[in-house]
DNA sequence: TTTCCTGCAAAAGCTTTGCAAGTAC
DNA sequence: GTACTTGCAAAGCTTTTGCAGGAAA
């Protein structure tokens, strides 16, 4: 009904993952890419408000749920605070804020140095002694962002 | 009321961060350091149970919010999942199965390996460059528990 | 005796679900 | 046409809060 053409990329991108393309999944699909702020599903639906009026916050769960589960996006965690999202779905590290609870990315010079400091054999033998596949090493710098507010 | 001599080291350790010392908390926090599971605050909640019928969740809560205040434990983050709190506060890198959101400790040795691949000046240079000081590296590695169920 | 803590119940988030209507394929 | 999505509202969980009674210091 809306013109999809100009959600070529989106369409290729959600279909690429067996999900019907949809105008909410567009859009809430574009608001986590544009972004680099880890937003929550509120933040999202909020935004995606602007775009495309009527879209419940349910339907934003609902396509979060659905990209998280194809890979398109991940989830990144808080200690108790709402569930963010990360369209970046390559491995990077974060920096959290323990006051505000905001995510950032570290940037990638810097973050490829961290992860290149987790030495391949000593996962290989978490695996082997201990039975722990190991698919992703999450590296967090929790502290508080002296700029913010 | 009840016997704290029982409880005489617990009460060091709370009356060392100004903390009363009631039987609730006593067995809330021998609970909490009496496992390496980071138990969910149901969990201790069932657990605490056994020991001191009566005790009801929200004090466990509130229990878990004044240790975590005060610095005799810490949560520990799953994406979503219920907080998880682990009465060793010292860093130590985490095991996270996706599958069953369970959290496990690396073993020492190892787990010192881990943080050490972190270089210091990177972390420096954090804190100069981008204005965030950096409190604490969590790690975690997140994959499936080959052995579970 | 003062201040802090507990228990209860109720409220407050955040997230999921059931279902009827609508839409992509 | 069929199967998947949406929107709404309601339910489900986890966690927090207000308040009166109770216990620690």
């Amino acid at each position: 009904m809306v013109d999809l053409n100009k959600d070529l990329f989106c369409s290729r991108v959600l279909g690429g993952r067996g999900l019907r393309t949809t105008r909410q999944r567009c859009v809430v699909y574009d608001a986590l890419r544009a972004t680099t702020s880890h937003p929550t599903a509120d933040e999202l639906f909020h935004n995606v408000q602007c775009t495309l009026p009527g879209t419940s916050l349910a339907t934003v769960y609902n396509c979060l749920e659905a990209f998280c589960r194809t890979g398109l996006a991940v989830k990144v965690s808080g200690n108790g605070t709402p569930v963010r999202y990360d369209g970046n779905v390559e491995n990077h590290p974060h920096m959290r804020c323990e006051r505000t609870g905001r995510v950032q990315d570290v940037p990638d010079e810097v973050g490829r140095r961290l992860l290149e400091g987790i030495p391949r054999d000593v996962l290989d033998r978490i695996e082997a002694e201990l039975g722990f596949k190991v698919r992703q090493v999450q590296i967090d710098l929790v502290g508080e962002d002296l700029r913010s507010d």
